[in-house]
This record gives C-alpha cells, structure tokens and sequence, in this order.
DNA sequence: TCTGATCGCGCG
DNA sequence: AAAGCGCGCGATCAGA
C-alpha cells in the first residue's frame, strides 16, 4: 500500500495508492487530517495488521514531516522521499535518456542550485545539491515566518512528482540489472532519510559532566566568556617570551608567521606539519597551544552549552548533503567528533554502545567495481593493504597504503605518485578502473557510482576554459581539467562506498526494528536498541545489554546484505569490526 | 560595522 | 604556481 502525504490548507492530505508507477490511478478526495491528529492516523496506518505489509510513506521531504511524528512517539517502517529520489534521478546516468532531468527542472517548485558555479573557487565542481536549508531551529526569532522548514508540496504536486519518477525509472534499461540497482539505491536513500531524521531525534548520548572534567584538566576551570582558558593563557605568555613578541596573538597566523620569522623560523605557513620540521624551542608549547586552542574554541564550554541537553547531543544530518552520496551535516561539527573527547559519548546504565566500522571500505569497493581478481585474492585477507603488500610491494604495508589512497585519490607526486607504476603493474584492472574514471572526468563526461549515482556535469568555468586561446589559458585550462579527473576518479569509489553504506544502515535498521520486542513499543524508545550515529562507513548503536548479541549479529548481516545487493556473488569480502564498549574512546 | 574570503584543523 | 578526494566550523583579516 502506497500513502501520499502532502500539505493541505487545514491539514495533511492523505491519499491511498492501490498501485504505484508513472500513471497513478484516478484517485478518490483525500482524507483532510488536521495537524493536531495526523499522529494518531500514522499510528493506525502504522499498526500491524495480518498478511499485510507496512504502508510506504510518499512525502516530499522525510525532513519535513517525520520530525513532528517522531516528536509524538509514531515512527513508520517505510517511505518515499520525492525531493532526495529527485535529486538523483535528475542527475543519474541510468535515466539521462528519459528527459526527466530536464522536465524537473521546468518544475519551479523544484529547487536545485547544483549548477550554479560556486563563486570562491574557480577549480572544483559544485559541491552540494540543494540550496543549504535554513538554519537550524533558532526558537522565536522565525516564529512568524514558521515556514522555515514547514512541509512545502500540496498532493496535486506531489503526485506529479512522484509519477514523473516512476516514469523515469520504468524507462531505465534491464541490462546489467541497472533499473533494480537504482530502485535500490532510491529504497536505500529514503531509508537514509528516515535514519537521520531517528537519530537526530534520538540523539548521541553525552555525557557532559565527563566532557566538563576533560575540559578543566587540560583547559583549566572555564573562564569568563571572550577570555583564554588558564592553561592557553599560560601558553600565550610563553609563547611570547620565547619569541620575544610581547604583543603576539598566537591565534593570528600573519602575526604569529611574522613572530617565527623575527626568530629565524622559516616557515612557509602556520601549519602544524610544517612547524614540525623545525626543532626550534618554542615549536613545542606552540603545538601544545594549537591543540588546546582547538579543542577549547571547537568543542569547549561553548560548544557543550549549544548543541548538548539532556544528555545527548543533537546535530543536523544533512543526507544527500554530498555529491558522492555522503551525508553531511549542520551544527555541531557532528561529523568531527574528535577523538579528544570521545570519552564523552557514553552508554546510558545498563546500556553498550556498539561500534561497528567497516575496514578499508574505499579499496575494496575498488577491488569490486573493476573486478581486479588478483586484488580481490589479495584482500581476502582481514587487513587488505597487508594482503596487497605481500604480492607486489615486498610485504611493505605502509607504501601498499600509500599507493592504494594514492590511486583513489590521484596522486601525481610524491611518494604516492612515485609508486603507480609499481601498483599499475601488479593490479592493472584496478588501477586502469579509476585511470578511466580520471579521464572521463577531465574530458567533460559524467560517471557513475555502482547504484547510479551521477556526476553533476562539469562547471561553467570548465566549459568556460575549454574555449582557452593563449598558452597562459590553456595551462589554466588543463589544470582545471586535472582537478576535475581527481573528483570523478575518487567520486566512482567515494559514492560506490556510500551506495554500500546507504545499504547497510538500510538494512541495519529493518533488522533493528526486527528485534524490537511488543513489550517495549510503548517505552518510547529508552529500552530498545537505537541507532545513534552514523558517520560515512562507521554506526553506533546504543542497546540494553541484553539485545547486544543480537544487535552485533544484525549489523554483521547487514553488511553482508548490502554487499549482496550491490555486488552479488563475488568473492571479495567487506568485514566489518565491531567493538562493545561504554565509551565512545574504546572503541578501534 | 558588517560580510565574505582565507587559514587552519577536525573527521572519513 | 601547483595541487591526492570529500566535508564543517571558528578566528582572523580585508574590503565595503
């Protein structure tokens, strides 16, 4: 059963589908539901019932409608999330023929900037696909507007949209079993939306007291608001001393440049690598203060007073925020948790926190886009850049790394660079899979990750340099060029690898929902497993004790799933490891 | 005084 | 000038 879910003056219109594709039947008048119920008749038309399956939401933003039912205890097993399949539909290879891009564009209500050529930095591509929302829920102050992220598409709309979708896909061809692997990736995508809507309701558990303790031993007690922290103040001072600068704001690179050179430091910039190289006494409390200053200006007493209350920390996520597929998110920093004060992520009592990351997925995501068998045998091992090491670069594990990242990411100098050839020539498919993705990308064309999602085309500065006359231009633009063939050489395994984990959480979560007993449905979530945390090839789980044996094996099974529908049958493998702990710093 | 760019660093 | 990929965020700085 298929349920559309759009605004309507007064309320929700709610409107069943007996059958779902490009033409929908004529349907009967919506069912009206003031706001205040539309909880109530989710439950319902969430409720179990015999032989039946769960209703698939159709709404055109997860972001806009399943907050509020969360916030009212009701959450749904399935849905369709028009805005996100839009997205890549619009974009996606696999339906570059149907005209659908084209037609959604037409479609004023359809907003999307990906074309528009970000104005900082003339050599890479657009980065996001939607206009950044507005900011997260700053209380009174948008009151009166109350639109800021109030659902947007009335039925008639939605309807349209959706069947435009299903048009496209039906058109997708069969070979290769691509019109499956986009309606999987559309499945996983909308499942990704619910998960991040599920854990931003839920939250990471945090605890701040152990973060404030963490703070004042290395930081000193908190100081008044605009003042350095003890510790940081000390450091200043020497600082000072020591480069006999006593007006230097360490915190100003121009200043603290100009200090090191007065010192005889010839450092091209402020980095902590390069200030590494010299061994100059003040290198050391410099460092030291580079270190605390960061963790007090990003993720000090300010930070914990923003985004952590009552005990968990809520950031934004943000699916569909990156090009490859990647989430991002707002708020928070909440994909850069530093491992500094992952101490705080703790288990409630009587809880673990289950940390599961999947090991080197990147490579062997390459290993099953080229079909490299004599990589694939390689990493049938636990640790694949041992097993790459041992055939081809004499068991020396650090340069087999070197040069895998190296090809992934397009390394043309350096120690990387340096080891291709040698790479290329025990691995040829392999290294010959991203070499053509470099190319394409720098000739202009798009590519395309396992599941089908697309490129966004070339900027306009690169059509722009394409059309360059003096040899000044056309350095400029090859240079452009080569930027883009990095993009697309590491967008083909970034975005496959994200098609991978859009799976597994999918997966993950079905199995979760799976174990959740009759008993605890009514709890309102604090004695189930819950997914806290995702972030790019890693999940945390937060679950009683007792479900972890349950839990461990159901995110086991899910990668194994997700491998399946991707892949297939081959035989390389995506292990996962999993640590049980209490706290967040114990795991890896 | 405000705004947008730049630097630098955290994460994968 | 060249540059291994993808992000978010805070402080400083330059320019209106």
């Amino acid at each position: 059963m298929y349920l559309l879910l759009a605004v309507h003056p007064g309320g929700a219109a709610l409107q069943e589908l007996t059958q779902a594709g490009h033409t929908l039947p004529a349907a009967p008048e919506p069912r009206v539901i003031p706001h205040a119920q539309l909880p109530a008749v989710v439950r319902e038309l969430e409720a179990p019932r015999p032989g039946g399956q769960p209703p698939r939401w159709i709404w055109h933003r997860t972001q806009d409608w399943y907050p509020a039912l969360l916030a009212a205890g009701v959450d749904v097993e399935r849905c369709y999330d028009v805005s996100l399949c839009g997205t890549i539909l619009a974009f996606s290879q696999f339906t570059a023929h149907t005209g659908y891009a084209r037609d959604s564009y037409a479609r004023d209500s359809y907003v999307r900037d990906s074309d528009r050529v970000p104005a900082e930095d003339p050599l890479l591509p657009p980065r996001t696909l939607q206009p950044p929302p507005p900011p997260p829920d700053q209380g009174a102050l948008f009151d009166d507007v109350g639109a800021a992220s109030a659902p947007r598409w009335g039925l008639g709309e939605l309807r349209a949209g959706y069947a435009d979708q299903q048009g496209a896909l039906a058109a997708v061809g069969t070979e290769e079993n691509r019109r499956g692997r986009l309606q999987l990736l559309l499945a996983a995508e909308s499942a990704a939306a619910m998960v991040a809507a599920e854990m931003q309701h839920t939250g990471v558990p945090w605890r701040e007291d152990l973060h404030q303790q963490m703070l004042a031993g290395c930081l000193g007690p908190r100081p008044h608001p605009g003042q350095r922290p003890a510790r940081l103040e000390a450091l200043a001072r020497e600082l000072r001393a020591l480069l006999n600068s006593p007006a230097l704001n360490p915190d100003s690179p121009q200043d603290l440049m100009r200090a090191l050179h007065r010192n005889g430091i010839e450092v091209k910039s402020t980095r902590k690598w390069e200030l590494r190289e010299s061994t100059h006494p003040v290198i050391a409390p410099l460092l030291e203060y580079k270190k605390l200053s960061r963790l007090h200006t990003a993720n000090g007493w300010a930070w914990l007073d923003a985004w952590v209350h009552g005990g968990r920390f809520r950031p934004e996520y943000v699916v569909g925020g990156v090009v490859s597929g990647r989430w991002a998110s707002r708020g928070g920093g909440a994909l850069q948790i530093p491992r500094q004060v992952r101490g705080a992520v703790h288990a409630d009592p009587g809880h673990k926190l289950i940390v599961a990351d999947a090991s080197q997925l990147e490579p062997r995501v390459l290993v099953a886009l080229a079909r490299d068998s004599s990589m694939a045998e390689a990493a049938r091992d636990q640790d694949l850049y041992a097993g790459i090491a041992a055939k081809g670069f004499g068991g020396d594990r650090a340069k087999a790394k070197t040069a895998l990242l190296g090809a992934m990411y397009g390394a043309t100098s350096g120690e990387a660079g340096r080891l291709m050839p040698q790479l290329a020539r025990t691995y040829p498919r392999a290294v010959d899979f991203v070499e053509r993705a470099a190319r394409a990308g720098e000739s202009g064309a798009t590519v395309t990750t396992r599941l089908g999602r697309s490129t966004p085309p070339p900027s306009e500065r690169w059509f722009h340099s394409q059309r360059s006359a003096t040899a000044e231009e056309q350095r400029r633009a090859e240079s452009i060029a080569r930027s883009r063939g990095r993009f697309t050489r590491n967008f083909v395994v970034q975005g496959s690898a994200a098609d991978w984990a859009a799976c597994w959480l999918a997966e993950l979560r079905r199995r979760l929902r799976g174990l959740r007993g009759d008993g605890a449905a009514g709890t309102g979530g604090a004695l189930r497993p819950e997914l806290v945390f995702f972030l790019h090839d890693e999940v945390m789980v937060h679950a009683p004790e007792e479900a972890v044996d349950d839990c461990v094996r159901a995110i086991e099974e899910a990668a194994s799933a997700a491998k399946e529908l991707l892949f297939g049958t081959i035989p390389v493998e995506f292990p996962v490891s999993v640590a049980v702990v209490d706290s967040y710093d114990n795991a890896k």
